[in-house]
DNA sequence: ATGAAAGCGCTAACAC
DNA sequence: GTGTTAGCGCTTTCAT
C-alpha cells in the first residue's frame, strides 16, 4: 500500500495537518518540524495525492487534448505544443483521439468530463459532441478548426487564407495562368476557406478546382484524374498533406517531371518536404504554436469563453524547389 | 458549479446510494426507482466524478504515457497504439514528454507518481528517474529501449535484430562487399544490438562502422563524412529515421545516383518512405503494436512486474527502390 | 430494493 | 506553530 499523510504524521510524529501544510506549502510550519516531516515522507516514499487534492480544493486540473489522430505529422506537432504549455502551466494533459469519428468524439468528450479537467483544447470532428456542455463545465478551445454551431467556443486557427494568397501570388508570379486547387468542396458543398482565397487571389488566371475527401484513395484518385485530364494546368495547390503526397506520387508516376512539366505546392507543410526531390514548396502552418496558444488561452480564462475569434496564427510560405515558371513559358526571373 | 451526487438524490427524492448504485452497476435498483434517478440525473447534466470514486474504490485508474517527444513519428505510432489498447480497456491516458532529457524524465515521473495511474508505459531516456519507485507504485512497462538497470521492468521491444540481419542478408544477396553501418557506438562505448547484428550478418563483407549520435546535425556529419571519404562502400544502412534522412540528403548533395552509386537502407519505416525517389527500403519496426502490446501488459498484470522480457515483436523489411547491385557489380537478378 | 452512515486522502477553518 | 475537526463526492457495508 502507498503511504498516505496520516502515516507520514505518525511516523514523524506531528499532527496530520502540519503535513498537509508542508506540501501544499500554505500555513506556516517551523522549520524543524518540516525537516522531520520531509524525511519521514521520504523514508515511506509518500507523495501527495493528486485526487485526493483536487476533490477537496475543488480545483480542476490538468488539459484534456482530443485529437482525430496522433499519428498524423500537423496533429503532433499541435499536440508538442499543448505539452509544451502545459509544462509551463504545470498541468498535466489527458489525450484523446477520436479517429475523426464524431461517435467516438462524443464518447470522448463525455469521458474528460468526468475528469475534473483544467479545460480541453480540440480539434474537432464534429458536432456530435456536446461540446457546449463540456465548455460550459470547463472551458473548452478548438484548435485548426472551429465549429459552426459553437460560435461561442474560441477557436486558434492559422491564417489559411493569407497562406493561399502568397502562394496564389507566387505561382502567378512565375507565369502561371492555369493553376489547379486539389480538395475543393464537393459540387454541391459549400467552399472552404482554403478554396475561396485561392479563386479570390487569382485574379486573371484561371481557377481549376478539384473535389476531394481527406481519404488516401479519395485524395489519389483526385490527383490522377486531374494530371491525366488536364495536361493544360502548369501547377497545382494541394490542399493538405495527403493531397500533396497524392500529387507527387501521381506525378512520378505519370513521368512528369516537377516543376518542369508541373509545379507542386502544398498546404501544411510536411518533414518530408526537404527529402522530396524537388524538395517541395509548401505554406506552413504554426502547428506547434497553435498548440500553445490554445493551451494558454485556457489558462487565461479558465471556465469561460473568450472572444471566440483571437487572431488567426500567420503562416508562412516557404519556397523550395517544386515550383517553376510554367511550361514553355519564359518566366521573368 | 457542477451537479454532486446529492443533487442528483435530492431531484429524483431517493437516497444518495440509489444514485450511486445507478450510476456504478453495482446494488440493485427497481426499474422505476432507476429511470427516474437517470432523468434527474440528466436534468441536471450530472455525471460522476472519477477522482472521488477513485479515492473512494482505491481503485487506480488510467495510464501514463513518457515519451521522448510526441512529435517523432516512431513516438506518434507508439502512442496511437497505447490510445488504442486504452481505449479498449476503458482508460484514459495522460501524456508526457521529456525531451529525451533524464533531468525532465524524473521530474515527469515524479509528478505521474501522484496521479493514481494504474500504470505507466514509457520510453525511457535514462537512468535519473526513480522508475523503480514508479513500478512499485503502479507498473510500468518500457517500449523501444530497456534500462539495464531496470531488469525487473518489463520492456517491450522490436526484434531490432533480426529485421537488421534479414537486411544485411538482403544486401549482400544483391552482391553488396563492403556495406556501412551509419549511427555506430561512439569508439569506446559498446555497440548497441543493431550494430552487433549487423557485423554478425555481414559474415565475409566488410563493415563500415560509422559513429553518430542521434542529433541532426551529427547525423548529418557522419553521413557526409562517410559518403564522401569511403567512395568505395556501396551500400549504407542507416540506423534510425534522422540517419535515414542525412544519407538520402547527403547523397542528393553530392550527386550520387541511387542505388547506382549506394544503395540506402534505413531502420524504422517512415512515412515519406514511398515518397523519396527512389523509395526507401526499410526495416518497419511495429511501433502502434509496440504500444499497444505495452498497455496491454499493464492491464494484464496491474502493478506488478511481468516476465521482464517479453518475445520481441517481429520487424518487417520492405523492399522499395533504393537498394540495387552495386556500382560495377554484375549482380545475379 | 433502498437509506443512513462511515470513511477514502486530503485541505481549510478554527482552536490552542 | 501545531493539532482537531469537518467535509470534498463518492462507494459500501449494514440495517431496514
Amino acid at each position: 500500500m502507498t503511504a498516505t499523510i496520516k502515516d507520514v504524521a505518525a511516523a514523524a510524529g506531528v499532527g496530520i495537518a502540519t503535513v498537509s501544510r508542508v506540501f501544499s506549502g500554505n500555513g506556516p510550519v517551523g522549520a524543524a518540524t518540516r525537516e522531520r516531516v520531509l524525511a519521514a515522507a521520504r523514508a515511506l516514499d509518500y507523495r501527495p495525492d493528486a485526487a485526493a487534492r483536487g476533490l477537496k480544493t475543488r480545483a480542476a486540473a490538468g488539459i484534456g487534448l482530443v485529437l482525430p489522430d496522433v499519428a498524423d505529422p500537423f496533429a503532433a506537432e499541435l499536440a508538442a505544443g499543448v505539452l509544451a504549455a502545459a509544462r509551463d502551466l504545470g498541468e498535466h494533459v489527458v489525450l484523446d483521439v477520436t479517429g475523426g469519428d464524431p461517435a467516438r468524439e462524443a464518447a470522448v468528450v463525455e469521458r474528460l468530463a468526468g475528469q475534473r479537467l483544467g479545460g480541453v483544447v480540440a480539434v474537432p470532428a464534429g458536432q456530435d459532441a456536446d461540446w457546449a456542455a463540456a465548455a460550459r463545465a470547463g472551458g473548452v478551445v478548438f484548435a485548426d478548426r472551429a465549429l459552426a454551431a459553437f460560435p461561442h467556443i474560441p477557436a486558434v486557427r492559422a491564417d489559411d487564407a493569407a497562406g493561399v494568397r502568397a502562394l496564389v501570388e507566387y505561382l502567378t508570379g512565375l507565369g502561371h495562368r492555369r493553376v489547379a486547387f486539389l480538395g475543393a468542396a464537393a459540387p454541391g458543398a459549400a467552399p472552404g476557406v482554403r478554396e475561396r482565397a485561392f479563386r479570390d487571389a487569382l485574379g486573371g488566371a484561371e481557377a481549376v478546382l478539384v473535389p476531394a475527401r481527406t481519404s488516401r484513395d479519395s485524395a489519389y484518385g483526385a490527383a490522377a484524374g486531374l494530371l491525366q485530364s488536364r495536361p493544360d494546368v502548369t501547377a497545382v495547390v494541394a490542399s493538405g498533406r495527403l493531397l500533396g503526397e497524392a500529387a507527387v506520387l501521381v506525378a512520378r508516376e505519370l513521368d512528369l517531371r516537377v516543376p518542369a512539366d508541373v509545379s507542386i505546392a502544398v498546404i501544411d507543410d510536411v518533414p518530408w518536404a526537404e527529402l522530396c526531390d524537388p524538395p517541395l514548396t509548401a505554406v506552413a502552418r504554426p502547428a506547434r504554436a497553435m498548440g500553445r496558444r490554445a493551451a494558454e488561452l485556457l489558462a487565461r480564462d479558465p471556465g469561460r469563453a473568450r472572444p471566440a475569434a483571437p487572431a488567426p496564427l500567420p503562416t508562412e510560405l516557404v519556397v523550395r524547389g517544386s515550383c517553376g515558371p510554367p511550361r514553355g513559358a519564359r518566366g521573368r526571373p
